[in-house]
DNA sequence: ATTATTATCTAATACGATTTAGATAGAGGC
DNA sequence: GCCTCTATCTAAATCGTATTAGATAATAAT
């Protein structure tokens, strides 16, 4: 692991306070006070801020962040711990996310955590105070037993994308099943009655069925019979999608439309379906889910469930500063977001797409 | 900006190395070396080193990472800078900049400062001493200033994708002219001779032409000349490379082939070469840039030039970590890393793949 | 002239870990 | 019994900032 520190030294020749106040002629303390805003109620006189302001402008002085953050107990970052960088909406979730968040005051802090290690090493910083608080995104199985030391610990933890685990765990998430109802409806209103499901079979993250859950419902309203054979899981990637694509081809009696758990496993699907010379919508309809971007630049453009990826981060960061400053009543446990039928072309007709809402 | 800082209370229930130290019954000073290893060369006895390490387990004893590097000058960490998350490649890049940083014992901090207000944060966070070193992806031009001043403190900086801007910062980066130039061979050597391009016109990165160069040096070599129409520039994203084909479709005489900056512009492109009904590859050949895993699922499957994104995101680390811990020689200012000629479908014909190898 | 009040500023401490510079005790040499 | 040496451990100082609890001097009130 972590070799022996370095001989100790002092390289960097960052300004202290001290420094500030020796040039500014005045004792730390001033400094401190003039530099975090509080001069004016303290009784600062406008000469000495000024004298102070200045002083610090010329060293070009910055407070030490681990200083400060020993000193009071905060760091004013929000750690986002994603498990899974090539995500195509978390782009968008990070952006609202950043926003929300330096609007408050607070930086964010992305930790990507892959590998079983870095999470190891996520905890271990989390636990060492590096943040005021977490986000996470799809979080691993394995890692609810910490999730909940920390929360346990006083540290706001919000889940995004997932049933809050715990009851000291908040959630930001979509209404999946709704989604996956939603999408199986909208093929079912198409005419078709073969309707096969690719669902996400990830080893590692928290079992996700809420979409695949809708999907059944929807066949069962419908009175079509639930078909195993029409059901593939794989890694939600995609190669994922393509692999799972195939496996349903192989059928002897093919499905005529396939709800696919992510867009980007349904753009592997549809890469799948190409190879195989099965046209899309005509020999088979395809809906995915998230309604990233990229679905409206693939040949078919792909019809998608729909969700505000921003609100998710944003919510997500309003939950955790909420904690942090204390709001007054207790934050509800869980927020679900909407998701709405988006239509293009990759399920042909789009005489169904009126009042599919799910808001 | 951020309000007054709450009232200063201890929160959470963590323990100290005090406690540590009282539960087993002996200094701080004890558990300071047992818990980093340097108890048996100081001669700490093997029993009362398992009875540290017994008591810290028990108190589930995590070190306070603030006092631990205001202590230290060193926290660990490196801080990666990016400015743009959407950039399918960057996965790839930050997955074994992962593992490096781990291996070596350190953790990454990804700060997306995509907006000017989370990058003069950035530059706060990282002269506050946030993290011993960093490394910048697509640096914005205005930033070039502070990244000076950060490496002129004596912080480690590592550019990648990017020429280093200053001879105090290392930079990490890929061939990019020679991409250009093996991109446009392969269009000039499957017959074509009216080859336009694409390329990035966003504002806030630094300029970066290696590629363009790259595209005119081959027009050149084969005699064939320069036409301004034949080159259009948009921000580097799906929609831009959208944008930018339809405006090369408008020409009088269109092109018969285009060089674009990025497989996510050129995936772009397509999109708008399907709407338009021009085929790919029969009437237009396209090539685009960065070898990203996606390109490999469009139709028709994207031709590129392709490299090495794990090995971007090793070096950076490395590079970052040896001038942290001293290396013997001093770092070399710029590694280059070569390209290659990924022939997939969207050129048509793969007879001139054989021997375009950049490395 | 004394006391209270206000305006302005500061000395000293605390945060938690690491490190420097010893302290203590026992073993061995004489 | 005194001295040295080694093995084992610790007291105190330190990192840079924020805060608590005043200090000082000038002004106003009596």
């Amino acid at each position: 692991m972590a070799k022996r520190a370095l001989p100790l030294k002092r390289t960097n020749s960052r300004a202290t306070s001290a420094e500030v106040a020796k040039l500014a002629g005045v004792s730390r303390t001033t400094v401190s006070l003039v530099l975090n805003d509080r001069g004016g109620e303290l009784g600062i006189s406008a000469e000495t801020r000024a004298r102070v302001a200045d002083a610090a402008a010329r060293l070009s002085y910055q407070p030490s962040h681990a200083a400060r953050s020993l000193r009071r107990w905060r760091t004013n970052v929000i750690a986002l711990l994603l498990y899974t960088l090539d995500s195509f909406y978390n782009a968008e979730i990070i952006g609202a996310a950043h926003a929300a968040a330096l609007e408050r005051g607070y930086s964010l802090n992305i930790m990507s955590a892959k590998f079983d290690e870095v999470q190891r090493r996520a905890y271990a910083l989390l636990s060492g105070g590096v943040a005021d608080g977490v986000i996470v995104a799809a979080p691993p199985a394995d890692l609810a037993a910490d999730l909940k030391k920390l929360a346990d610990n006083g540290m706001p933890i919000v889940v995004m994308q997932h049933h809050s685990p715990d009851p000291a765990i908040q959630a930001v998430r979509v209404d999946l099943e709704r989604g996956g109802y939603v999408a199986t409806r909208h093929l079912i209103d198409l005419g078709h009655r073969r309707i096969a499901h690719i669902g996400s079979a990830s080893q590692r993250l928290l079992k996700r069925r809420e979409r695949s859950d809708g999907y059944a419902r929807a066949l069962q309203e419908a009175g079509i019979a639930a078909d195993p054979h029409l059901v593939a899981m794989a890694e939600p990637s995609l190669a994922g999608g393509f692999s799972a694509m195939e496996e349903l081809l192989a059928q002897d009696e093919r499905p005529s439309a396939v709800f696919v758990y992510s867009d980007q496993m349904a753009i592997g699907a549809l890469h799948a379906l190409r190879k195989h010379g099965v046209r899309v919508p005509e020999a088979m309809a395809v809906i995915g889910f998230d309604g990233i971007a990229l679905g409206g630049f693939v040949t078919p453009e792909l019809t998608t469930v729909d969700y505000s990826r921003a609100d998710i981060g944003r919510l997500a960061v309003e939950a955790v500063i909420g904690r942090l400053e204390g709001e007054a009543e207790p934050p509800p446990r869980e927020q679900v977001l909407p998701v709405r039928l988006l239509v293009r072309e990759s399920c042909g007709g789009a005489r169904a797409a009126i009042d599919r809402e799910g808001a």
